[in-house]
RNA sequence: GGGCCGGUAGCUCAGUUGGUUAGAGCACACCCUUGAUAAGGGUGGGGUCGAAAGUUCGAGUCUUUCUCGGCCCA
């Protein structure tokens, strides 16, 4: 009989979300009702805020980091939306480069085809077929992560407008003269027959061998070395035929040692660093010894050394030069250089006239430049220059050094550096280095740490390698003039390429008729076109000219940019040069990095250390919305950690928010009014709701205020505690008696469901960026004014709702309410009452607090049958709070214990 | 090896210009409730702030060293 008189929550809305099993269907309703375009269309004209996407490599599937960084767009995306803005995210991938080719080619071998033997053409084509595929699986896994944007119209660097676009930037750098013709030692993989990109390059522990080696001096200026010998040491031995010179540091102390020993080395004298003397003892094994001079370093100011390997026809002077990289870290103190396969070599040789030459070709192998060795890959050639050297009475010693190495990521073997031509981007000749850091001081970065990891790489940066000796890939638009063997410098031309590439793609360079892209007016006979392609940091580096420029919905430059911190010196860096040097501004207003996703210990994830977690299994044990909340409570300022008991922490965090949600809609019986917060009428409404009500104005101040610095950690935390410790435990608790037990007509109780009315539109709408798929499940039991929630706005609140003078007063009410509850938590352990309806409390107030409150309904507040107010006698002292067992009877409706018969409306219609 | 960033309760995070017994939520323990029920309420325990040294009347908050971790570079 009594249930029919009280009022029970009923909702469609299930305690269980099931979000593995529910979310997919609603990736299916978004893309059914076309929910992109019609975002578009509700902020059609408003301001734009346009979030540049960071192409993923179209390769392999979507690991954390990548689910990560969608995420966060997206609830960026979804926040500027929804506070009014056209917020547009165009979705792109990176398509070209090695790790595609690699790919193609590991399924040749596997057929055992020759690469060689199949035409560049086909071979592209596979590669685009490739990166098309996993373009399509991407697609579905950011579709399932809850990601909303333009899934149909993406960009990719591949495509044929991209290609034709990518040849007129770099005709801009080739016009203007910063892209240049350069004979450098880059890093090379004889393996993958490429120079490789910083990126491309990882360092692994490397065996390598090392060797003593003595240079004879063949005239120099000191009478102190006269007749003695100098002595290096190498990790790469198979560099010795190539050495051209030797390096010492004018600063360092060197002494003349004689050894003594009875060996091949027995009465000859040597040159050392004085610092590094025990280490050459010890490692060559040397008992006897007497040191027979000691001098500066300066004294080898113009000295001239024969080749160790003279007498086999290396006949030519090697000279000393005095340099600053020399140190006592290692070695000897003086260093050989081969110009053509180190940087340091390089630069030294070239500013002393010595000139480095091919002296390895492609494949590793040595070239006629090489007496002797030609044709030996140099992998192999340690052993033999080890040989010869002791043939020739030079070694001292020779050993083997496990140290951190350069090493292909790709096919992991180990690098070298080789002289080759290479097409490069000046960062002075134009002033692009400073064009870049004028530019990063006008854009802002979350956080703001990012502006000087990046102004410190640019700073310091060598001059932008652009060439790769690959296929798949945009060719360089070069052309070289065999008569003047000038670059072919023409709009027109440049024009041409790009026209011809945006109506049938790049392959055409491999295949056509060189005439075919030089137009009428130059002769094809004339000219050598180049075969290199692009390396793919320009594609990419690129994007913000074939998309942001070229698409009418987008805006240049970008809003924002938003990757991983490891883009400071990929994307962020390849964009700005790229941008800076064509438009002398960056392509973002602003730049949003994050950090890497680590195990629950800090620790990298790793295949090896077995800590890896895929997105996918966490889709399919929690389901977006949960890894969406791990993405939102996380400081992406620094690393994020995520394992099982991290991500049960916020489900459990999640199933608090979703018991909100069914508790308002609930007791509004899924009938949730359209918001309107100019008709509530707070100020007639009970000092409980105005309460929660300025509580609700508070945290949407806060919102406001941790949205605008990107800082959603803390306002998932706002939101989160005001769900639990505002509602759940404080005014939805309180206001159970008034929902269940008044009159559905009462105004008290009317003006409750008011307030959980606005209290749903809100929370619903602050919640659904991150909640993406829960918010729309709820939205779509309640309402049907849109197709979905994202297309609702963020709800603006009246400032009358703000009431600080109410709020202190409540602070000290709850304050009392706590104190009352540990009183009758005490009586509770004591077994004399159970729920706080049962207890009868006696509180005595000071007289001041006591007149303040005195018409105040304490049993209301701390939901018990009986509150008795008192003023407090001095002979009280602490003990002011009394707690005991109402007398009485429960009344069966509302349960409170009463002396007389419940007169309540609602517990006497009987 | 170098540069940069970080290490606050089991977890996710707050801790303003150095200043009272270092906070919140979740988790945990115990109790209550059974009309939010694979829910809800109450109470409580738990960090000395990565380690050490220093500056100071006083340091999680400044300095140095070390350590662990991450990113980048060699």
């Amino acid at each position: 009989m009594s249930k029919e008189q009280i009022n029970l929550p009923k909702t469609a809305f299930s305690m269980k979300a099931n979000l593995p099993a529910k979310e997919p269907g609603l990736v299916k309703y978004w893309d059914d009702i076309n929910l992109y375009k019609k975002l578009r269309d509700k902020t059609k004209g408003k301001e734009k805020f346009v979030l540049h996407d960071g192409p993923p490599y179209a390769n392999g599937n979507i690991h954390m980091g990548t689910a990560l960084n969608k995420i966060l767009k997206d609830i960026i995306t979804k926040f500027h939306q929804m506070n009014g803005k056209d917020s547009i995210y165009v979705p792109g991938w990176d398509c070209h480069g090695l790790p595609i080719e690699w790919k193609i080619e590991e399924q040749y071998k596997k057929n055992k085809k020759n690469k060689n033997d199949v035409p560049i053409v086909e071979f592209r084509k596979e590669c685009r077929d490739f990166a098309n595929k996993w373009i399509l699986i991407h697609k579905d896994q950011f579709k399932r992560l809850g990601v909303i944007g333009d899934w149909e119209n993406y960009y990719s660097t591949m495509s044929f407008e991209a290609e034709g676009q990518i040849v007129r930037e770099l005709g801009k750098f080739l016009k203007e003269g910063s892209l240049y013709k350069g004979y450098k030692p880059v890093l090379w993989s004889t393996v993958e027959k490429t120079a490789l990109s910083d990126a491309e390059v990882e360092y692994m522990d490397h065996l390598s061998d090392t060797i003593y080696v003595s240079f004879k001096i063949k005239k120099t200026n000191s009478e102190k070395i006269n007749n003695s010998e100098i002595v290096i040491w190498t990790t790469t031995p198979w560099t010795i035929p190539a050495n051209k010179a030797l390096a010492y540091n004018q600063s360092l102390q060197y002494l003349v040692i004689q050894l003594n020993d009875d060996n091949d080395f027995k009465g000859r004298k040597i040159v050392i660093a004085k610092e590094l003397l025990n280490s050459f003892l010890k490692d060559c094994r040397i008992e006897n010894y007497n040191i027979v001079d000691e001098f500066n370093g300066k004294e080898l100011e113009g000295t001239i050394c024969h080749h160790p390997f003279l007498k086999m026809g290396y006949d030519y002077d090697v000279p000393m030069f005095d340099a600053r990289f020399v140190t006592t870290e290692q070695g000897t103190g003086i260093v050989h250089c081969a110009p053509s396969h180190g940087p340091d070599d390089f630069n030294l040789c070239l500013n002393n006239g010595i000139k480095a030459l091919e002296t390895v070709d492609d494949d590793g192998k040595y070239t006629s430049q090489i007496k002797i060795f030609e044709g030996t890959h140099i992998f192999k050639a340690n052993p033999i220059v080890i040989e010869k050297l002791r043939d020739e009475k030079n070694l001292i010693a020779n050993g083997k050094l496990n140290h951190s190495y350069p090493h292909s990521w790709r096919s992991k073997a180990p690098l070298v550096h080789r002289a080759t031509q290479q097409w490069f981007i000046s960062m002075e000749s134009h002033g692009l280095r400073k064009k870049a850091l004028k530019a990063l001081d006008k854009t802002k970065f979350y956080p703001s740490k990012g502006k000087e990891r990046i102004k410190s790489m640019i700073e310091t940066r060598p001059d932008w390698c652009v060439s790769r000796q690959r296929v798949w890939g945009v060719p360089l638009p070069i052309f070289i003039s065999k008569k003047t063997n000038q670059v072919l410098v023409d709009d027109e031309v440049f024009e041409n390429i790009a026209k011809i590439y945006e109506n049938e793609g790049s392959d055409c360079w491999f295949s056509d008729n060189p005439q075919r892209f030089l137009g009428e007016k130059y002769k094809s006979e004339e000219y050598e076109k180049m075969s290199d392609i692009v390396e793919v940091w320009f594609d990419s580096g690129s994007t913000h000219s074939f998309v942001l420029e070229k698409r009418k919905d987008l805006k240049w430059p970008a809003s924002m940019y938003l990757e991983g911190s490891d883009q400071h010196r990929g994307w962020f860096h390849s964009s700005l040069l790229e941008s800076c040097g064509t438009r002398g501004k960056a392509p973002f207003e602003s730049i949003l990095s994050h950090g890497f996703v680590v195990d629950g210990k800090g620790l990298k994830m790793s295949k090896s250390s077995g800590n890896t977690i895929s997105p996918d299994d966490i889709l399919k044990k929690y389901g977006a919305d949960i890894l969406r909340i791990w993405v939102t409570a996380s400081n992406y300022a620094e690393d994020l950690r995520i394992d099982y008991s991290i991500l049960e922490q916020h489900a459990e965090a999640y199933r608090k928010i979703r018991n909100t949600f069914r508790y308002l809609l609930g007791n509004l019986k899924d009938n949730v009014k359209d918001f309107e917060s100019k008709s509530t009428n707070v100020k007639e409404m009970p000092e409980l709701e105005q309460y929660i009500l300025h509580k609700l104005f508070q945290l949407n101040e806060k919102i406001k205020n941790n949205f605008s610095g990107y800082n959603f950690h803390n306002l998932y935390k706002e939101l989160l505690n005001f769900c639990t410790v505002d509602l759940s435990a404080f005014y939805f608790d309180i206001r159970k008696d008034t929902l269940y037990c008044e009159s559905l007509k009462s105004k008290k109780r009317e003006n409750c469901i008011d307030a959980l009315n606005i209290i749903t539109n809100c929370l619903l709408r602050w919640f659904a960026p991150i909640l993406t798929f829960t918010s729309e499940e709820i939205y779509k039991i309640i309402n049907k004014k849109e197709e979905s929630i994202h297309l609702e706005k963020f709800p603006q609140l009246p400032n009358n709702w703000k009431n600080d003078e109410l709020e202190s007063k409540w602070k000290e009410l709850i304050s009392i309410r706590d104190r009352c509850n540990i009183s009758i938590e005490e009586k509770r352990a004591e077994k004399i009452i159970g729920s706080s309806l049962e207890a009868h409390v006696v509180l005595k107030l000071d007289e001041k607090q006591y007149n303040k409150f005195k018409d105040f309904d304490f049993a209301e507040l701390f939901i018990t049958s009986k509150v008795d107010l008192k003023v407090i006698n001095k002979t009280d002292g602490d003990n002011n709070i009394i707690t005991s067992k109402a007398v009485g009877v429960k009344c069966p409706i509302c349960w409170k214990i009463k002396e007389k018969k419940c007169s309540r409306p609602n517990c006497t219609l009987n």
